[in-house]
DNA sequence: CTACGTGCAAAAAGTTTGCAATCGC
DNA sequence: GCGATTGCAAACTTTTTGCACGTAG
């Protein structure tokens, strides 16, 4: 059904050598070193594409533009820091506890996202 | 320095009797229904606004459009509830435990945002 | 060879801005 | 009256879509 082009290949190579979320526009500014004249349409098609057959998932932190991340890496539970002097996010281990105390009666929890603030590292 | 208009006074009125946190659109549809040709760039304008000075704080669910409430809901320390059935936001009360536990070495945690995905009572 | 995928341009959807008219204070 | 605020239209930004051509399988 779906099939290996050029580009495609080109996009899944980013996210293998970014190692982190990228945005559509970051994706499209990687790939277009290996393929001149890509379409930022085709990125966008070809990560709903992705997305769809369960190879990328998609992140989301507050204020910030859509990004993906290689499903592999999502398939083992985890959350996300967002530095908010560089930007950059970064994929971290483990799970907070606590959530069912939170849940209101008659509610059903079924997913939790958690996005962590501050500085990491090299901007501390 | 900032006043009081008709306008700005159905927006806040929108937020106090929804009392959940509410879209653009979803502000512009309920106070136009007291300001008959409100345009939704007056709506964007005065949200910025209000965020500016305290009023009210955005709340951000993973694909879903912005939202906003008033801020002295925010000041309480809360997180959100997103029904996947109804699209409606909830407050919820509480707050996770085991934080730091997930912080990477020499990473700054200052702020952490919580959503929660499911069901809620009525669509339960 | 067939139909899926691509590039480009145009269309949508969401948000911001310029400007003359309006209205709060 | 002065200047902040508004409505409308136009500009922008981000994402989607139409269509003819290219190319993987």
């Amino acid at each position: 059904m779906s099939r290996m082009t050029r580009q495609r290949a080109a996009i899944e190579a980013a996210f293998k050598t970014a190692g982190r979320p990228l945005s559509p526009t970051e994706i499209h500014a990687s790939a277009v070193k290996q393929i001149e004249n890509l379409g930022l349409s085709t990125v966008y098609r070809t990560l709903r594409r992705l997305e769809d057959e369960g190879v990328i998932a998609p992140v989301t932190v507050p204020d910030e533009p859509p990004r993906y991340e290689l499903a592999h890496v999502a398939e083992h539970h985890h959350h996300h820091f967002h530095c908010r002097k560089c930007g950059r996010v970064y994929d971290i281990d483990g799970c907070p506890t606590g959530l069912k105390k939170m849940t209101p009666p008659g509610f059903t929890v079924e997913e939790h996202t958690l996005v962590l603030h501050g500085l990491c590292d090299r901007c501390g």
